[in-house]
DNA sequence: ACAAAAGTGTTGCACGTACACCCATGT
DNA sequence: ACATGGGTGTACGTGCAACACTTTTGT
C-alpha cells in the first residue's frame, strides 16, 4: 500500500447536476463536451478532481470553469464507482446537486475549452448523456424529488417574490402530480416560512396574485425532525 | 486529461461502519491497524479499492479482508474527499454502513496481515481512531439515526426472534432518549411487519414474553412514501 | 360580459401523544 | 408475598385529504 500511495494521480471527478427553472419549466444545466471521448455529446458538468484541493472545493471549480457560475452551493449525494463507466479508464465520480434560481443574470459561459457550450435542457426532453451520466442524472433527480417531499427545498428554485400558484407548480412539476390548492396553501402557509409582502403580481391578464418571499430565518426549525412516541 | 488517464493508480479506499446489538448494547466493528500509518490504532474496517473492482465490490472484499464476515448488505453514505485527510497522499474514501445480526455464529478474524484484529466496541465507548475515522463515523451514526426515524431498519440488528421490548431498548439506545411503552407497541403492531409467534422468552426470572418475527413481504410498503396534498 | 386565475372553510379520518394499572411468572 | 417486567385502552389534539364556489381583473 505504501507503495501505492507514493506516485499516484488521482483520479477521481466531479458531477453536477444544477436544477433551475425557467419560464415554468424544470431544467438541468449540461455541457456539449468538446473533448474525447464522447465529444459533442452532451453531459453533466463535470471532470477531474485534483490533488491539492477538496472535492468539495473542486465541485466548486468545475462547475465555474464549464459554466461559469460561481458559489453555488451544491450537495454531494452519491458515488459512482462501476468499474467501466469511464472508456479511458477507471474513474470514479462523486455526484452533487444543487437547485438555483435563474434570474437572467447567470450567463453561461464555460471559462475553459473542456466543453463548447452550457446550457439548460428541460428535464422532460433529457437527451442521451455521455458517460454513465443518465443515471447519475435519475438517481439525482429522485433525490430532489424525495427531499422535496420533507423539506420545502424548492425555493431555491423561485425568483424572489413569487405567487403561491407558482410554487405550486413548482412542486407539481418535480412530484410529477397534481396537488389541491386549498390544502397546498394551508400546508404552506402553516409552515410560517413565508412573507407575505404587499406587492402584486404585474402584467397578467387576470386578477393578480399576492407575491410572497421565503423567510431564511424562519427556515431552520424544518431540520430538526426525529421519530419519537412520545415524550419529547 | 487524457495523459492523466494514461497512467494512474486509483486511490480510493472504502470504509466500513458495521453496526451490531450485543447484550442490548449497540457496538460497531474496529479493527486494530496493523500497518503505518497509524500503526496499532483502532479504525474502521477500510483499505483501498483495486483497479478492477466497483466500490461495492470492494467494500464487500475488504469488510470481508478485514473481519472475516462475509456477504453484508452494506449502502453508500457519504464520500469523504478533504485533501489532507490521509498523511501518505491523496486518498478519498467512500463509506459505507450496515446493521447486522450477531448470533453468536459470526467469528472475527481477519485475513489479511493490515489488521491485527478485529472486534466489536460499545458506541458509547468510542476511543479515537484513525485518519478522520471518528468524523466518519459521526456522519454514518447520524445518518443510522435519522434512517430509523422514518423507516422500521432496526431489525436488522436483533436476532430472529425478539421480544417487542427488545426492540423498543434497541430503538431507545439508537435514538438516545425514552420511548413510551403503549405507543411504541400500539405504533409496531399497526405497521404490520411482525409476525406474532407462538412461543415465549425463556429462562427468564418473570413473565416471559412472547416472541415476534420481522416479516420481510410486508416490509416492503415502506418504501414508498411521497410528500401528498390530496389527490393521491 | 366573459375569460382566467385568485382566493377561501369545513368536515371526516388517521395518527401521534399522554397517561396508569393489572397480570403472569420465578424466586 | 414480592419483585420484575409483560401487557393493555382511552381521550385529546393535530395534520392531511376531500371537496366547490365567489372574487377580482383585464380584454
Amino acid at each position: 500500500m505504501e507503495k501505492l500511495l507514493q506516485n499516484f494521480d488521482s483520479i477521481f471527478s466531479i458531477d453536477c447536476i444544477i436544477f433551475g427553472l425557467n419560464e415554468g419549466e424544470l431544467k438541468i444545466l449540461l455541457i456539449e463536451r468538446n473533448e474525447e471521448p464522447y465529444k459533442s455529446w452532451y453531459a453533466l458538468p463535470g471532470n477531474i478532481v485534483k490533488q491539492n484541493e477538496s472535492i468539495d472545493a473542486a465541485a466548486q471549480r468545475i462547475l465555474y470553469e464549464l459554466t461559469g457560475l460561481k458559489g453555488i452551493y451544491m450537495e454531494q449525494f452519491h458515488t459512482f464507482g462501476e468499474v467501466n463507466r469511464h472508456p479511458s479508464g477507471r474513474v470514479i465520480t462523486v455526484a452533487y446537486n444543487a437547485m438555483i434560481r435563474l434570474d437572467g443574470t447567470k450567463e453561461l459561459k464555460p471559462v475553459t475549452n473542456y466543453a463548447s457550450k452550457a446550457f439548460w435542457m428541460p428535464v422532460k426532453d433529457m437527451p442521451a448523456l455521455a458517460f454513465d451520466h443518465t443515471q447519475i442524472f435519475n438517481k439525482g433527480f429522485d433525490k430532489i424529488r424525495s427531499k422535496i417531499s420533507y423539506e420545502p427545498i424548492a425555493f431555491e428554485l423561485l425568483p424572489e417574490k413569487f405567487t403561491l400558484t407558482q410554487l405550486q407548480s413548482l412542486y407539481e412539476v418535480i412530484l410529477n402530480k397534481e396537488l389541491d390548492k386549498r390544502n397546498f396553501r394551508k400546508k404552506m402557509l402553516a409552515y410560517d416560512i413565508l412573507k407575505e409582502l404587499d406587492e402584486k403580481q404585474e402584467g397578467v391578464s387576470f386578477r393578480a396574485a399576492k407575491l410572497y418571499k421565503f423567510d431564511k430565518r424562519k427556515y431552520a426549525k424544518f431540520f430538526q425532525k426525529e421519530l419519537s412516541f412520545g415524550k419529547d
